[in-house]
DNA sequence: ATGGCTTAGTTCCTAAGA
Protein backbone atom coordinates (compact mmCIF):
# COMPACT_ATOMS: atom_id res chain seq x y z
CA UNK A 1 0.00 0.00 0.00
CA UNK A 2 1.23 3.67 -0.68
CA UNK A 3 0.77 6.31 2.01
CA UNK A 4 1.58 9.90 0.43
CA UNK A 5 1.90 13.24 1.99
CA UNK A 6 0.93 16.05 0.01
CA UNK A 7 1.04 19.86 0.99
CA UNK A 8 -1.47 21.13 -1.71
CA UNK A 9 -1.20 24.79 -0.94
CA UNK A 10 -4.50 25.50 -1.44
CA UNK A 11 -7.15 23.05 -2.17
CA UNK A 12 -9.35 24.66 -3.80
CA UNK A 13 -6.48 26.33 -6.88
CA UNK A 14 -4.91 22.72 -6.55
CA UNK A 15 -8.08 20.48 -6.92
CA UNK A 16 -7.70 19.87 -10.83
CA UNK A 17 -3.65 18.31 -10.27
CA UNK A 18 -5.00 16.57 -7.10
CA UNK A 19 -7.84 14.61 -8.66
CA UNK A 20 -5.07 13.88 -11.74
CA UNK A 21 -2.80 12.38 -8.81
CA UNK A 22 -5.83 10.40 -7.66
CA UNK A 23 -6.44 9.04 -10.81
CA UNK A 24 -3.19 8.49 -11.92
CA UNK A 25 -1.48 7.56 -9.29
CA UNK A 26 -4.23 5.41 -7.31
CA UNK A 27 -2.24 5.69 -3.87
CA UNK A 28 -4.24 4.00 -1.38
CA UNK A 29 -3.71 6.72 1.36
CA UNK A 30 -3.08 10.29 1.20
CA UNK A 31 -2.51 13.10 3.65
CA UNK A 32 -3.14 16.66 2.74
CA UNK A 33 -1.65 19.95 4.22
CA UNK A 34 -2.69 23.75 3.53
CA UNK A 35 -6.10 23.56 2.42
CA UNK A 36 -6.58 26.91 2.97
CA UNK A 37 -10.20 26.10 3.20
CA UNK A 38 -13.07 26.15 5.79
CA UNK A 39 -15.25 22.51 6.68
CA UNK A 40 -18.25 23.85 4.69
CA UNK A 41 -16.06 24.06 1.42
CA UNK A 42 -13.87 21.46 1.08
CA UNK A 43 -14.02 19.57 -2.27
CA UNK A 44 -15.52 16.16 -0.85
CA UNK A 45 -17.82 15.55 -3.91
CA UNK A 46 -15.16 15.72 -6.24
CA UNK A 47 -12.65 13.67 -4.19
CA UNK A 48 -15.45 10.84 -3.89
CA UNK A 49 -16.42 11.39 -7.55
CA UNK A 50 -12.57 10.30 -7.68
CA UNK A 51 -12.85 7.21 -5.67
CA UNK A 52 -11.54 8.29 -2.31
CA UNK A 53 -13.03 8.82 0.97
CA UNK A 54 -12.14 11.87 3.16
CA UNK A 55 -12.20 13.04 6.51
CA UNK A 56 -10.69 16.73 6.86
CA UNK A 57 -9.83 19.66 10.02
CA UNK A 58 -10.24 22.53 7.65
CA UNK A 59 -10.31 26.52 8.80
CA UNK A 60 -10.67 29.42 6.49
CA UNK A 61 -7.77 31.05 4.85
CA UNK A 62 -5.08 29.08 6.18
CA UNK A 63 -3.53 25.86 7.09
CA UNK A 64 -6.32 22.32 7.16
CA UNK A 65 -5.15 18.90 7.10
CA UNK A 66 -7.46 15.95 5.60
CA UNK A 67 -6.66 12.47 5.16
CA UNK A 68 -8.20 10.44 2.20
CA UNK A 69 -8.36 6.60 1.77
CA UNK A 70 -8.93 4.70 -1.38
CA UNK A 71 -12.82 3.10 -1.87
CA UNK A 72 -13.39 3.76 1.98
CA UNK A 73 -13.62 6.75 4.57
CA UNK A 74 -11.06 6.85 6.92
CA UNK A 75 -12.17 6.72 10.64
CA UNK A 76 -11.56 9.89 12.57
CA UNK A 77 -9.57 9.21 15.93
CA UNK A 78 -8.49 12.46 16.48
CA UNK A 79 -8.37 16.66 15.42
CA UNK A 80 -5.83 18.97 16.73
CA UNK A 81 -3.32 18.32 19.74
CA UNK A 82 -3.95 18.76 23.05
CA UNK A 83 -1.95 21.23 25.35
CA UNK A 84 -2.90 24.60 24.12
CA UNK A 85 -6.94 25.03 24.16
CA UNK A 86 -6.66 28.73 22.58
CA UNK A 87 -4.52 27.52 19.69
CA UNK A 88 -7.47 27.55 16.85
CA UNK A 89 -5.06 26.38 13.86
CA UNK A 90 -5.95 22.84 11.91
CA UNK A 91 -3.01 21.27 11.60
CA UNK A 92 -3.75 18.00 12.88
CA UNK A 93 -5.69 14.67 12.05
CA UNK A 94 -5.17 11.21 12.71
CA UNK A 95 -7.51 8.81 12.00
CA UNK A 96 -7.56 4.62 10.82
CA UNK A 97 -7.31 3.93 7.60
CA UNK A 98 -6.57 0.45 5.82
CA UNK A 99 -5.14 -0.80 8.86
CA UNK A 100 -3.14 1.44 9.78
CA UNK A 101 -2.93 4.54 12.53
CA UNK A 102 -2.38 7.71 10.09
CA UNK A 103 -1.71 11.02 11.22
CA UNK A 104 -1.36 14.50 8.73
CA UNK A 105 -0.01 16.96 10.43
CA UNK A 106 1.21 20.26 9.75
CA UNK A 107 3.86 21.97 11.69
CA UNK A 108 4.07 25.66 11.95
CA UNK A 109 6.71 27.24 9.89
CA UNK A 110 8.12 29.29 12.64
CA UNK A 111 9.38 32.64 10.46
CA UNK A 112 10.72 34.99 11.18
CA UNK A 113 12.82 33.29 13.61
CA UNK A 114 13.52 34.28 16.93
CA UNK A 115 10.21 35.70 17.81
CA UNK A 116 6.36 34.40 19.24
CA UNK A 117 6.09 32.45 15.80
CA UNK A 118 9.09 30.22 16.43
CA UNK A 119 8.02 30.05 20.27
CA UNK A 120 4.97 28.65 18.66
CA UNK A 121 6.82 26.20 16.69
CA UNK A 122 8.60 24.53 19.58
CA UNK A 123 5.87 24.37 21.83
CA UNK A 124 3.61 22.67 18.78
CA UNK A 125 6.45 19.90 18.04
CA UNK A 126 6.41 19.43 22.12
CA UNK A 127 3.02 18.67 21.34
CA UNK A 128 3.31 16.75 18.64
CA UNK A 129 6.12 14.28 20.55
CA UNK A 130 3.78 14.27 23.55
CA UNK A 131 1.06 12.50 20.87
CA UNK A 132 3.94 10.43 19.04
CA UNK A 133 4.06 8.91 22.18
CA UNK A 134 1.14 7.84 22.84
CA UNK A 135 1.16 6.00 19.49
CA UNK A 136 4.14 4.54 20.34
CA UNK A 137 2.90 2.82 23.16
CA UNK A 138 -0.18 1.13 20.88
CA UNK A 139 2.19 -1.27 19.32
CA UNK A 140 0.39 -0.46 16.53
CA UNK A 141 1.46 0.25 12.28
CA UNK A 142 1.31 4.12 12.77
CA UNK A 143 2.58 6.61 9.78
CA UNK A 144 2.83 10.31 11.35
CA UNK A 145 3.14 12.08 7.48
CA UNK A 146 3.17 15.37 6.92
CA UNK A 147 4.73 19.03 6.07
CA UNK A 148 7.12 19.37 9.09
CA UNK A 149 8.82 22.23 8.02
CA UNK A 150 12.32 20.86 9.39
CA UNK A 151 15.02 20.46 6.81
CA UNK A 152 16.55 17.60 9.65
CA UNK A 153 20.11 17.56 7.70
CA UNK A 154 22.60 19.57 6.35
CA UNK A 155 22.39 17.49 3.04
CA UNK A 156 18.58 17.97 3.27
CA UNK A 157 18.56 21.24 1.09
CA UNK A 158 20.47 22.89 -1.81
CA UNK A 159 22.52 25.25 0.24
CA UNK A 160 23.19 25.56 3.85
CA UNK A 161 24.11 29.46 3.56
CA UNK A 162 20.99 30.09 2.26
CA UNK A 163 18.69 28.54 4.67
CA UNK A 164 20.93 29.07 8.05
CA UNK A 165 18.64 31.76 9.32
CA UNK A 166 15.48 30.01 8.77
CA UNK A 167 12.90 28.46 11.36
CA UNK A 168 13.33 25.30 9.24
CA UNK A 169 16.95 24.84 10.22
CA UNK A 170 17.71 25.97 13.39
CA UNK A 171 18.99 23.64 16.06
CA UNK A 172 16.24 23.98 18.35
CA UNK A 173 13.68 22.56 15.21
CA UNK A 174 16.80 19.68 14.68
CA UNK A 175 16.56 18.86 17.88
CA UNK A 176 13.16 18.63 18.67
CA UNK A 177 12.71 16.69 15.13
CA UNK A 178 15.67 14.49 16.23
CA UNK A 179 14.58 13.40 19.32
CA UNK A 180 10.70 12.33 18.14
CA UNK A 181 12.05 10.70 15.70
CA UNK A 182 14.49 8.78 18.44
CA UNK A 183 11.49 7.93 20.47
CA UNK A 184 11.84 5.06 18.04
CA UNK A 185 10.05 6.38 14.38
CA UNK A 186 11.55 5.66 11.05
CA UNK A 187 12.47 8.66 8.81
CA UNK A 188 10.95 6.46 6.02
CA UNK A 189 12.70 8.80 2.67
CA UNK A 190 16.00 8.93 5.11
CA UNK A 191 15.86 5.07 5.11
CA UNK A 192 15.82 5.23 1.27
CA UNK A 193 18.30 7.61 0.49
CA UNK A 194 20.91 7.83 3.51
CA UNK A 195 23.07 10.44 1.48
CA UNK A 196 20.30 13.17 1.78
CA UNK A 197 19.93 15.29 -1.81
CA UNK A 198 16.51 14.75 -2.34
CA UNK A 199 13.61 17.44 -2.24
CA UNK A 200 10.38 17.40 -1.65
CA UNK A 201 9.66 21.23 -2.04
CA UNK A 202 11.02 24.06 -4.42
CA UNK A 203 10.05 27.73 -3.84
CA UNK A 204 7.79 29.53 -6.43
CA UNK A 205 10.64 32.16 -6.65
CA UNK A 206 13.60 33.10 -8.45
CA UNK A 207 13.30 30.14 -10.24
CA UNK A 208 14.24 27.79 -7.46
CA UNK A 209 12.28 24.42 -9.74
CA UNK A 210 14.29 25.41 -12.92
CA UNK A 211 17.26 25.34 -10.16
CA UNK A 212 16.40 22.34 -8.55
CA UNK A 213 16.78 24.48 -5.48
CA UNK A 214 14.93 22.38 -3.15
CA UNK A 215 14.46 20.92 0.23
CA UNK A 216 13.32 17.93 1.98
CA UNK A 217 10.81 18.71 4.85
CA UNK A 218 7.82 16.61 4.00
CA UNK A 219 8.03 13.73 6.00
CA UNK A 220 6.77 10.41 6.60
CA UNK A 221 7.75 8.65 10.49
CA UNK A 222 6.95 4.88 10.72
CA UNK A 223 6.43 3.12 14.09
CA UNK A 224 8.37 -0.31 14.43
CA UNK A 225 5.29 -1.93 13.26
CA UNK A 226 5.24 -0.19 10.59
CA UNK A 227 8.53 0.14 9.65
CA UNK A 228 8.97 -3.37 9.41
CA UNK A 229 6.58 -3.65 6.52
CA UNK A 230 8.45 -0.74 4.40
CA UNK A 231 9.11 -1.52 0.87
CA UNK A 232 10.54 1.47 -0.19
CA UNK A 233 9.82 5.59 -0.30
CA UNK A 234 10.27 8.01 -2.97
CA UNK A 235 9.22 11.74 -4.45
CA UNK A 236 6.73 12.15 -7.11
CA UNK A 237 8.72 14.72 -8.44
CA UNK A 238 7.31 15.07 -11.60
CA UNK A 239 3.88 16.54 -10.21
CA UNK A 240 5.99 19.52 -9.09
CA UNK A 241 6.68 20.66 -12.48
CA UNK A 242 3.01 20.50 -14.02
CA UNK A 243 0.98 23.26 -14.91
CA UNK A 244 -0.32 25.37 -11.58
CA UNK A 245 1.69 23.00 -9.44
CA UNK A 246 1.53 23.28 -5.68
CA UNK A 247 5.07 24.45 -4.29
CA UNK A 248 5.49 20.95 -2.64
CA UNK A 249 5.67 17.30 -4.57
CA UNK A 250 3.74 14.11 -3.48
CA UNK A 251 6.14 12.16 -1.24
CA UNK A 252 5.60 8.53 -0.72
CA UNK A 253 6.34 4.77 1.35
CA UNK A 254 4.99 2.15 0.67
CA UNK A 255 4.14 -0.81 3.00
CA UNK A 256 3.56 -4.48 2.56
C1' DA B 1 17.78 39.03 -1.37
C1' DT B 2 12.23 41.63 5.38
C1' DG B 3 12.61 38.75 -1.56
C1' DG B 4 12.30 37.70 -7.63
C1' DC B 5 5.89 33.88 -6.71
C1' DT B 6 1.33 32.08 -5.23
C1' DT B 7 -2.92 31.71 -2.50
C1' DA B 8 -6.94 33.51 -0.06
C1' DG B 9 -9.69 37.18 1.96
C1' DT B 10 -11.14 42.25 4.79
C1' DT B 11 -9.71 41.73 -2.88
C1' DC B 12 -7.15 46.01 -6.66
C1' DC B 13 -3.95 45.72 -1.15
C1' DT B 14 -2.36 42.69 2.89
C1' DA B 15 -0.77 38.48 5.19
C1' DA B 16 1.45 34.22 5.00
C1' DG B 17 4.21 30.95 3.18
C1' DA B 18 9.46 28.66 3.48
Amino acid sequence: MKIVTYNVNGIKARLPRLIEYLTEDQPNIVCLQELKSSDETFPVAEIEAAGYGAVWHGQKAWNGVAILAKGATPVVRQRGLDGEPEDEHSRYIEAEAGGIVVAALYLPNGNPQPGPKFDYKLRWMDRLAARARVLLAEEVPAVLAGDYNVIANDDDTYSVRAMQDDALMQPESRERYRALVGQGWTDALRTQFPKGGVWTFWDYQAGAWQRDAGFRIDHLLLSPQAADRMIDAGVDKAYRGRDKASDHAPTWVRLR
